[in-house]
DNA sequence: GACGGTTTAGGACAATTGTCCTAGAATCTG
DNA sequence: CAGATTCTAGGACAATTGTCCTAAACCGTC
């Protein structure tokens, strides 16, 4: 476990199996289970489930902030940091077709089962959303930039759907080639 | 309840509660109060949970191939029977923004939960993917019809997916327009 | 009205869930 | 070393889950 806290573990495990297995499937015993720590342990760092939640849709949160600022340095140009971005699919398309965006499924999950950290799930969306939007102000697109940065949102969240529900890698290849000529000949 | 069966009316009444809460969420005890029976009485007509998810998939594809086949008799030109599997997005956005996509949000969760009636779900796909290749091909896409087909399917599941997600209408109407400028432009 | 199959109600079952409690171990502080 | 604080283990708790069982109600047929 290195020299990680325990609360850091629990939300580690926590976060990878709410992606592997979804919120309310993933029970305290299979964290446990992982994190190697007593059923009855959670309460003292955790005051309940949605707890946990909360902490590692803010940990999902910081570290998306990061890449995002990140990609912001290492793109030159409007262009590549949009391309960068519909990169993303190809990087992590094995767990794409397995388990889905992490973004998406959990906000889809959180929505079905009317919780109350709904919102906060949907801010995920909303750091790409911006992002995306700032990147095509930046090239000159000032009137639709949001329409334009909403649009590549969805598509890049259909191919997940799809990709995930057929569990097909060729298909997030094809897709992503589509968004790129896209993106080409929008600019 | 009228003249239907109690069977039917547990596969309605699950059908149903699936969309809203998700299959795994839904509970035996849930449907029973919907359906006003109780709990015990299920198994007279399911051997199990699982089955009744079975008989909600087969309800759900014999619906859609009967609307598929509909659409078929209603739309005089390939064109027109495309625009007609778009407008389910504008005819169906109030549950879409709410639960999301049936199919979409159905597939994702037996993903997750590693079901085995993963691939019988996914035949819905599987059908809308069949039928909008064929227009594509009646049309003169042959050799890309497949790709089209997918392609247009991911931008419908995209456009659920963020208008559950940020709960948002107007997001489908414009993603809507985007989509029926570009088949026209295709075609 | 008696019979036999179909359908139903309601409770029992073990397992699992999130939650809570308490006693003890570990760690830090003086 | 003594004491206080932080952390942990493990069991108890009620509630809920899917599943199963049995007896009674229903219903058409003789």
């Amino acid at each position: 476990m290195g020299d990680k806290t325990t609360r850091d573990c629990i939300v580690e495990a926590a976060d990878k199996l709410f992606y592997q297995q979804g919120y309310e499937r993933t029970s305290f015993a299979s964290i446990a289970s992982v994190v190697q720590i007593s059923r009855g342990n959670f309460y003292y760092h955790f005051k309940s489930k949605d707890e946990i939640l909360d902490a590692v849709i803010e940990t999902r949160l910081c570290t998306t902030r990061r890449m995002l600022q990140q990609w912001e340095v290492e793109g030159k140009h409007p262009v590549d940091r949009i391309h960068r971005f519909i990169q993303i699919l190809i990087d992590n398309r094995l767990k794409i077709k397995q388990y889905g965006c992490p973004v998406g499924t959990l906000c889809s999950e959180l929505a079905k089962l009317d919780h109350g950290s709904q919102s906060q799930a949907s801010q995920l969306f909303t750091l790409f959303r911006t992002w995306l939007r700032k990147q095509f102000v930046q090239l000159g697109h000032k009137s639709n930039a949001d329409i334009l940065a909403m649009h590549l949102l969805a598509r890049s969240q259909g191919v997940a759907a799809l990709a995930n529900a057929l569990y097909s890698e060729k298909f997030i290849k094809n897709e992503v080639k589509y968004m790129r000529d896209w993106l080409n000949n929008y600019v």
